[in-house]
DNA sequence: TTGTACGCGTTATCAC
DNA sequence: GTGATAACGCGTACAA
């Protein structure tokens, strides 16, 4: 238990730190007899180098940190999370990283950031990036944000959230509904959705660009905004909270998948049928939207591919390369069956 | 960019880097003068300390590592997984840590251990646990095992594998059922269960246990085993082959809901429907057993609690205490919809 | 072929 | 009270 260090070996077998250090990293350069006498030795001992002394001369310490803006529970219990992690997670096979999940250390980003013993960050869905960023910057390790606003010069992953929400609003507009509530993702800012940042500010954008073409906003005596935390008890309880007002929505648009699950799951238990008596649609398409009865109508992003694009971005700047781009991938509507089709209206275009 | 170094600082404010530290960490051992000094230059330079060269003398990075026996991707495909890390999230949050995955490093479990900068290990599911034991000795950091062998004065988690796995055979006998099949976590064994280790082979000895006494075997006609991933592909591959069989299951028991969701879904698609034509058991009870239609009849483990409180041993263990003890979570059976009763037994006891 | 010195932040020890 | 020196642990440029 006692630690053996590089001096100690060198000690008894009467040679530098340096000679040790070659016989384990550079054998080439030592001789033959050296060489064997020192490896034997450190076999004997049960050497192995510190991990942290180690990566102070490299300069590298094998791992990247991702960034979350929430305590680990709070974004892990999002299933999304975990499909983010598993695009990360084929980076980090490949290039033999590990991967460290950084969350605000006894609330302080800053804090977070300065001790995390990592080669470079992602960030995810950060919303108050500024401040992030200025402390990222300070840092002096390269970082790649995901979720974020785009922002010149760092480079950032995105989704076409609006695209994706616009076509979801538009699909239950479509379907003839007109009492519509959105379940958005809490955001500190209690529903002050002009205050938005980030990928909540674009989702909203493209819900009320469809509410708008529908004649419809957020002042429309049938349209509600309600926040709930993103997890199935946040969807539960944004749906108890709409099903206490005196006209109930026909249809639910939710800001993410583990949201609208939370809803259809509290629907179940009021004996509210979907989509019969609500419809609902999610966003993320995770795996679990399949699963559920009826099957969740839903917007997909490749969320693996973001993960993945992210993480083979951070690597190469770590690398020493230089990216600066801006990514925006797709999203599209998946249309199953938690939407109720009231009356096909025309579709104008 | 060019990182400021506390030696810079030093020289700027005619100070040793003693007295730079000291401005930081533990200001009243200087006077007001050269310390308001001090650090306002730091201010003016954008000074952040480097983690890994403070934790060379502190012995402390503030991070707890999870070894995983795969690639990231393989083990956070099964929510089984994120639930888990969920309670180690919990620990992370009040104690302030951050924690990193560390799978394999180019299928180096060694390398993976040597060269994670963390206070602790904690393992989750090792099979070859031993080679790994004598890593983790070496490296000579404090580590708790989840879902091994228990092994004398290590500290262990464990649940009650065999209990749960008895409870389930026995439902699916005791309604009837006498063509079982085994959908089994791949176990690089290829079958043979003899030879199973920690969670595989306590969960198949309680399957064993209660065909025993129906008076069936392994070796019975219609008793089979076939080995999966633990995801959902994993899970629809062992329905796909099951289904090859002249002699159908009417019962599958599978060692993992993911699994068994897995197998749901092929089933859904190949217009069999589950429990009529075909009842499926689980095991962990994530939050999506409850989600299916039909909802899954599962082994509840303490998933959440399991990674708490492995957590929270590591933490003692990292902060000097000892705590050498084994201990084993309940598990309970939790019958819901999707097995079938096709005759109740009278209830021996 | 092998040794010396340096980098990095913290802290035990010592000097005044 | 105030603050400097040296050591910790490793890898590596450079010197010998």
């Amino acid at each position: 238990m006692a630690k053996v260090t590089i001096k100690e070996i060198a000690q008894r077998a009467g040679v530098s730190k340096t000679a040790v250090s070659f016989a384990l990293n550079d054998p080439s350069r030592l001789s033959e007899t050296t060489l064997q006498r020192i490896l034997s030795i450190a076999e004997e001992l049960g050497y192995t180098p510190d991990p942290i002394a180690r990566s102070m001369t490299t300069k590298r310490i094998g791992c990247i940190g991702l960034l979350v803006p929430q305590p680990i529970p709070d974004v892990i219990r999002n299933p999304f999370f975990s499909e983010f992690l598993e695009g990360i997670g084929e980076v980090c096979r490949e290039a033999g990283l590990s991967l460290m999940l950084v969350p605000p250390l006894k609330g302080s980003m800053r804090r977070a950031v300065n001790d995390a013993a990592v080669d470079g960050f992602l960030t995810l869905g950060l919303e108050t990036f500024r401040g992030t960023m200025m402390i990222l910057e300070q840092r002096g390790v390269p970082y790649v944000m995901v979720d974020s606003d785009p922002t010149p010069d760092i480079p950032c992953v995105n989704i076409d959230d609006q695209g994706g929400a616009r076509a979801a609003m538009a699909h239950v507009l479509q379907a003839g509904h007109r009492r519509i509530a959105i379940l958005g993702i809490r955001s500190g800012k209690q529903g002050r959705y002009k205050e938005y940042a980030g990928t909540l500010r674009r989702r909203m954008e493209g819900y009320l660009a469809a509410l708008n073409e529908a004649g419809l906003s957020m002042h429309s005596r049938d349209v509600h905004l309600v926040e709930c935390d993103a997890h199935v008890s946040g969807g539960r309880e944004g749906f108890q909270q709409l099903w206490r007002l005196k006209r109930q929505p026909t249809a639910i648009v939710a800001m993410s998948d583990i949201i609208a699950i939370g809803a259809m799951e509290a629907a179940r238990e009021f004996d509210i049928r979907v989509p019969d008596d609500v419809s609902i649609v999610g966003y993320d398409d995770i795996p679990a939207a399949r699963w559920t009865q009826p099957r969740l109508t839903t917007v997909h992003q490749p969320i693996r591919e973001k993960g993945k694009l992210a993480a083979e971005l951070l690597v190469k700047l770590v690398g020493g390369e230089t990216d600066n781009n801006h990514y925006v991938l797709p999203t599209n509507l998946v249309k199953r069956e938690s939407v109720r089709i009231w009356a096909e209206e025309t579709t104008a275009g």
